[in-house]
DNA sequence: TGGTACATGTAACCCGTTACATGATTCG
DNA sequence: CGAATCATGTAACGGGTTACATGTACCA
């Protein structure tokens, strides 16, 4: 259960509202963990019983602001340091171990598809780079900085091996 | 859903029953889309009441041996050609989001690791590729190659940015 | 005063995991 | 005959998505 360890992460060093949150899921975690409001929601409500985080003030509108208590730090450091590897689902993947089915054709001309796809993920990140506000100088920036660089190398793999499996097809057709 | 189209997926061409699917949930799939039996027994009842698939024969101890229908390879063929790009969630970079939390020698201690698992899983698909019966023939071995290269240069690169990712670490505590 | 942004919550549903439960056949 | 393998299913629970529901404050 990470969406949990995700707000404990967005709240260190500054409370937020779930209103808040759900802006920082929209735009920073986006890439990483989405989220839904009503997920968010429940989830403070989650760690507030919990004890891992405390309502610090009210404002209009019933807004609640949440702070990091101290065994909610504790947490998210005990989260962070261990590494066990998740099991990846992918869906991409899964169609082409069945491209078979269809006829070279279409398969060429859906793995054109995947390149081009990662091609312009690629370049909305170089976008995103150029773009933000890398300047604050948190610590959502420097390690925001190499989760970007991750998703950057990802996309141009991901182009590349789309481009070869794409040769494979047409070399094995012929 | 797309549990759904794995079953039908290894339908194609091959008749066969929840058991004999699960053993390739678990060899052939298990990198790509993992299933439990009782997910794969539900949605074989599910697929069944929708007709696009068929128990074709009975054997001993109440096996039952499904076929593909004619609308079942007509929605996999479907499926496989709406190439929407799904919305990943990554602990292992949600981790990386909120490595300022912990001291530069814990981040690096991390970031090692990281790689160790990556130098590690690629060297577990290396051994797949060279031990696999890769020459039966059918579409499985040809896509299955593809996706297990996929999975190569996946590993590669995550090896080679968690390298990146601790000397960007390094460089900046300096 | 009317629209937009702020702000929080609930309910129904789907997918996936774990654990439990049961029994038949084959083979040594 | 006993163990391993074959074979199918159910129940409880957790996480995620969508849709619904409600209301307040601000500002043009």
């Amino acid at each position: 259960m990470s969406l949990r360890h995700a707000v404990l992460g967005l709240l260190v060093g500054k409370p937020a509202s779930g209103y808040d949150l759900m802006k920082l899921f929209n735009s920073s975690l986006a890439n990483v963990w989405p989220a839904t409001q009503s997920q968010v929601y429940g989830e403070l409500a989650r760690l507030a019983d919990n004890g891992l985080i405390d309502v610090a003030a009210e404002g209009p509108r019933g807004r609640k602001e949440y702070t990091l208590t101290e065994e909610g730090l504790a947490e998210l450091r005990r989260w962070l340091m261990d590494a066990q590897p998740e099991a990846q689902r992918s869906a991409a993947l899964l169609r082409v171990f069945f491209l078979g089915v269809l006829t070279p054709e279409q398969s060429l001309d859906h793995l054109a598809k995947l390149a081009e796809q990662a091609a312009a993920d690629h370049a909305r990140l170089r976008e995103l780079q150029k773009s933000r506000d890398w300047d604050e100088g948190g610590m959502l920036t420097v390690n925001g900085r190499l989760a970007l660089e991750y998703g950057l190398r990802l996309y141009e793999m991901r182009e590349q091996w789309a481009r070869w499996a794409a040769q494979q097809i047409a070399a094995s057709d012929r």
